[in-house]
DNA sequence: CCGGATCCATCAGGATACTG
DNA sequence: CAGTATCCTGATGGATCCGG
């Protein structure tokens, strides 16, 4: 590992769950439940502590908007949309891959 | 999540370990205990189970020489050579990182 | 040297209930 | 609605030992 930030990097994109949360945010805000049910349902705890440590790096941000019910919405920040197109060619590298049957254990 | 393969890319690069492989694996061949050496110390099960699971998506190459004492050496495939400069954009955005204190738990 | 086998601690995440 | 709290289970990874 060549720098220190890789590893922070690292910690972020090597997420299944941070990922999916950028994923689902690229091209829309939306709601707290909206994103839950489009992350199949994940029980809230797990995208709670996601979306908090994704604001914490200034990926993603919160508006909480002070209404009777509650209405929250997620979207991504200027540096979070700066991501989605780094990320793009690395789906359309994984939508060759090949999987060895051969090699399953 | 727009493709079926996203999920599987996604479980790829979304793995803190195998990043840390395919990193280590960018610009040289690596024994086994060298990578490991380099992954920090971790224990060799975790190790193996990743190479495993790269390997059998073709993203990395496993050479066994048939020598006393063993030598096994790990290297990247042609397709995983090709990630490589898909990663290095998002290591530079990565570098950039600002962690927002204020939003400490 | 390259791992597989085993035992164990930790933690992420599921299920569910509940509140401002 | 947007979470927090609680309880629980399964997977992950550490530590260690051992064999080919």
């Amino acid at each position: 590992m060549r720098r220190e930030s890789d590893k922070i990097t690292i910690r972020i994109i090597g997420s299944k769950w941070n990922l999916m949360i950028i994923f689902n945010l690229s091209h829309q805000t939306l709601r707290f439940t909206e994103l839950q049910k489009r992350m199949d349902n994940v029980n809230p705890k797990t995208i709670t502590k996601h979306l908090r440590y994704l604001e914490r790096y200034n990926i993603i941000k919160r508006v909480v908007y002070p209404e009777v019910p509650p209405k929250v919405e997620y979207s991504l920040t200027e540096y979070g949309i700066a991501l989605i197109p780094l990320l793009k060619p690395i789906m359309e590298w994984g939508s060759t891959l090949q999987y060895d049957i051969t090699k399953e254990k």
